[in-house]
Formats: C-alpha cells, structure tokens, sequence
RNA sequence: GGUCCGUUCGUCUAGGGGUUAGGACACCACCCUUUCACGGUGGAGACACGGGUUCGAUUCCCGUACGGACUACCA
C-alpha cells in the first residue's frame, strides 16, 4: 500500500502569481482531490530580500477565488505547521550540522565579490560557466582547503559562511518522473550548491528537501524550471538517509508566451493583450495595476477550466469541465510534456460557455452589483429573461450590460449605419402604424409578432422594410436579440414612449 | 558554451507500427435569422529532417535541426 497523497503549492512571496503558478497549484490540488489526499499550502520566504509586501495576501485570495482552497496553510493551519519557511527557521540548522559532520557538505568562506571575480575571470579564460565544484573548490576558501584551526578561528571570529554541499565526482544520479520517465544526471555537471546562507537562512534546496520530508509530502509536482535542480535533491534525500521517504516527481511542461518565444513571465503583464494574473494586482512600488481574470470577468470556473486544458486533456472530445469535473478526470499521466503556447481567445471562448451555460436567474443575480456601480436602474423581476436574450451574444457579464443597455434606459443616439440605410421616408408613418398595430395586442412576444407579420401582409412590406426601422427607433441599435421579445420585456409604455421620442429625434 | 527537457494543423491537443491522422479555438463558405449572435453543415490546415529496425513507420531506436528550461549565498 502507498502512503497517503499529500501534495504541496510552495510559491515565493515575491510578487503576484501568476498563471503558470496557479495551474501548478490547479494540477497539485486536482491531484490530491482526485486521491483522496491532503493540498497544502507552504510560503517559501527564505529570501527575505525578495519579500514584497502583500505577495503573500495575493497568493492566499487569488487560490480562493480560483476555488483552490488548501487542506492545510498558514491562513488554515494544521499538523505539520508552521506553513511558512521563515517560521520554521529554527529547524534546518540541525540538518545543515549533520550534512557537515558526515562531510556530506562543508562550510565556505568566500565572499559575493571573490565569487564574481572568480566567474569573471574564467570568462576571460572563455570558460562561460564557472562552477563551485569537486574541482575548482580545492581552490577556494572553505573547510575543505583550511585547516581545522583556521576554521574554527573564523567561526568563532563570526566571520560570514556559507554552507556548501560536496557533490560526489562522477556518480550517476537516477529518478523517476511521472510525465517525463527516468532521468540520468552524472554528479559531474552538478555544482556545489550553497544550501545555507550567510544569512542564516537555507535556500530554497536544503529548505524544500527538508520541509517535504517533514510535512510527509508525498508528490513534489512542479513547474519544470525545476528540472535541472531535482538531481540535488534526490541527492540531499540520499545525504540526509531520507531516500526512501523520498516523493515521486513530477515537473510539468512550461506555459509559453503566444508570440514569440520563451516561458509566459511575470513581467509580460498586459503586454499582449491579456492578463498573466488571476486578480488584480497592484504594484506597491510603482502604484500600477496589472489586470486579472477577476476584473475582466471571467467565471473563476473558466478560468480553471482553460487552465487546466493546457498541458492536460482527459483524453475525451468534452472541453467543458467545472472544477468537480476536473478533480474527477484528472491525472498526472495525462499531463503532457511539451510546452503549451497561452491562447487568448481559446480562453474567452471558455468563458463564453459558461456565460451561456449559466442559468438566467444566477446571471441575474450576478448581474445586480454590476447594474448598480455603473448606477443603472433596473427592474430585478425582469433581469432573468434580459439575461436570457443577451448572454447568447456576448462573453463576459459585463458585456451583457454594454450591449443591451437600452433593456434599462432609452436610446439616445440611433446607430447612424442602419439610419441612413432603412430609415426612408415611410419609416415614420410605419413605425407610427406599428404603435398603434402593437397596442391592440396583449404585449407578448407572440401577439406582438403575429401584428407585426399581419401589418406587413396587409401593407405588402417585407419584413426588412420595417423591422430593422423599428428595432432602430426602441432599442438605437441596428442588432441584437428577437424585437418582439425587447418589446414584451420593455412593456407598451415603454415601447410607445421610445417610439415617440425617436419620431420626434429622427427626420 | 555546458547539462537537462521537448517537437502532430496558426494555437490547444487526441491517437498510435497498417487510420480518409480525430476534436476544439481561430479562419473561410453556406444554412438558420428582420439584424447581431447562438446553433448547424461543410472547407482549408499538421505527424521537423535524415538514417536505421520492420513486410510496413507519424508511432520504436539513433543522429541532426529547431525550440525551451537551468546554469546566484533567487525561488
């Protein structure tokens, strides 16, 4: 029997997530709901230079509006906290000690700036890729080159180390990722990895490698910028005699820009025309705002959804699949591994089906608050079948608004295309006609058709000769949904007073 | 440069030793419709290249090319 699934989001409070994060956070939590196991949340701040005000806020409310809601994290708690690295400080020190006494790692005196020269240097020599490794470290200031006295006397002397770990010669390392297969890394290409910094605190290797094993992780699923590093853990596993607690890999394929090329970033913003945020975020330094997914209204269901289909697929013809859906359907051997190009209107289209699979009175509902900030009045009773009429042509909720506002308000331009096309010199004598005509039914959709159709009969006009100038004169616009429908919905007082007021406006 | 990872329509992808290589977005045409959408029907559009293995490779293996990630006392 294996032991029980428990995964971990661990993003970096540097910034703001954005959706490459939160689709690893996505693939973590459907796992682990799909196994019946634990989602938890760590903040990894072990880098307290990088810490940006409100990141970690970010984080916490973007996964909540995402429906991605951890088991166990700093906000919610739980057994194997605390859930933030800077708070489990205390705890590394121990671990760093024994790699030392078991010669496994050792202390390293260089500073930052013997460090640069040393790398500039050896470009100079056109060695580009200088390394801290088995072999350039027997020239370097640390444990390994000083005596045991001139060690002790810098330590005691509270001189700044840094703690490396002593990567093995020429040794093979293998490990098993679940979308990639075995992996084979030769320890001669790994470098010295500082694992404790000066500042006291780990970096992200030695705390990762630790905090996994003590929070009992049983998956590590991470984006594949991590490729490269996973050969050092799997070796502090082994050094720290954890490899048989060990998780299974697996590093996901990257979200790639639309244009050109190189992974989605940060930094790409609104640049290309949609937002690499799932909420807004606003820069506490420069004041700017950068958009998300909230804000522009998409569905947060959308936006798991499109999410979710880049880089994995159920292996069915369906696309439409709700968070449940998706917890249900998905697994990590389905995830593939080739790198997925974002695609902006892939993403609006999802949203579009959710707009028009969304029953017309919880649109209505979601529609209220919208109305009343951009301060429309509206008759709630009638919201639903507005919805009904407008969500088939628009994609977002937002939208809906701009395009029907004459279902709240009267016209006050009349769209100048369908003017100078229909409105002739009968226009006004038909829609006059068509009052009256309109006024001996009971106002329904299917009286007011069955008038309209037998006042065109009866005047020998085709229906393009009057509707477009009626639709025109009640609504201002030369489209949108079934005339008769408007109609029922704005009522005959409404309907015969817009009809006088564009008799009166139109030549 | 080095190490590692990848490569099916423009994009997301299914598939897999013998298929008319399937779907979705976008695009085009037609139908529906007073209009705009929705919807429907159809169209164009892909296995990077070269060697093997095989009766047969898009599928397996090896190279090449191209792309990407990593290469900090950042995560």
């Amino acid at each position: 029997m294996s032991k029980p699934v428990r995964v971990r989001f661990a993003p970096s409070p540097t910034g703001p997530l954005h959706i490459g994060g939160v689709r690893t956070a996505l693939y973590n939590y459907l796992f682990a709901k799909k196994q019946g196991g634990t989602f938890i949340l760590r903040i990894e701040d072990t880098d307290q230079t990088r810490y940006i005000k409100g990141a970690e806020e970010y984080i916490q409310e973007a996964l909540k509006w995402s429906g991605i809601v951890p088991d166990e994290g700093p906000e919610k708690g739980g057994d194997y906290g605390p859930y933030r690295q800077s708070d489990r400080k205390a705890g590394y020190g121990k671990f760093v000690q024994q790699l030392i006494d078991e010669d496994k790692a050792y202390y390293a005196f260089d500073s930052a700036e013997e460090l640069t020269e040393m790398r500039e240097q050896a470009k100079k020599a056109k060695m580009p890729n200088w390394q801290y490794n088995s072999i350039t470290r027997n020239s370097m200031k640390n444990s390994l080159t000083l005596s045991k006295d001139e060690v002790q006397a810098k330590l005691d002397a509270n001189e700044p180390y840094a703690v490396r770990i002593k990567i093995p010669r020429n040794e093979e390392v293998r490990f098993h990722d679940t979308i990639r297969g075995w992996i084979v890394v030769n320890t001669s290409n790994l470098d010295d990895k500082v694992i404790f910094k000066s500042d006291g605190m780990p970096t992200y290797h030695m705390a990762n490698v630790i905090d996994d094993y003590n929070m009992k992780i049983s998956h590590v699923i991470r984006g594949e910028e991590w490729l490269p590093s996973a050969p050092l853990h799997v070796l502090l596993y082994r050094f720290l005699g954890w490899e048989d607690a060990m998780p299974e890999f697996a590093h996901l394929p990257l979200i790639l820009k639309p244009d050109g090329n190189g992974k989605l970033s940060k930094r790409d913003g609104d640049r290309l025309g949609f937002p690499v945020f799932p909420i807004n975020w606003k820069n506490p330094e420069t004041g700017e705002t950068a958009s998300g997914y909230r804000e522009q209204g998409y569905f947060p269901e959308a936006f798991t959804n499109m999410l979710a289909f880049l880089g994995w697929n159920p292996g069915s013809d369906q696309e439409i699949y709700p968070l449940q859906d998706l917890i249900d359907a998905f697994s990590l051997e389905r995830v593939g591994k080739a790198g997925a190009k974002f695609d902006a209107k892939k993403t609006v289209w999802f949203n579009e089906q959710y707009l028009k699979n969304t029953e017309n009175k919880k649109l209505a509902e979601l529609l209220v608050p919208v109305l009343k900030e951009q301060e429309i009045e509206f008759n709630t009773a009638q919201l639903p079948s507005i919805c009904g009429l407008l969500k088939e042509r628009a994609s977002f909720l937002t939208e809906m608004v701009q395009n029907g506002l004459y279902f709240f308000k009267a016209p006050n331009e009349y769209d100048e295309k369908t003017i100078n096309k229909k409105w002739k010199e009968n226009a006004p004598h038909i829609v006059e006609d068509l009052k009256a005509a309109f006024s001996r039914t009971d106002y329904t959709a299917q009286s007011l058709k069955e008038a309209f159709e037998t006042y065109l009969a009866q005047n020998e006009l085709s229906f393009g000769k009057a509707g477009p100038v009626l639709r025109v004169a009640i609504t201002g616009s030369g489209m949108g949904p079934s005339l008769f429908d408007i109609c029922a919905i704005l009522g005959q007082k409404e309907v015969e007073s817009r009809i006088n007021k564009a008799l009166k406006e139109l030549p």
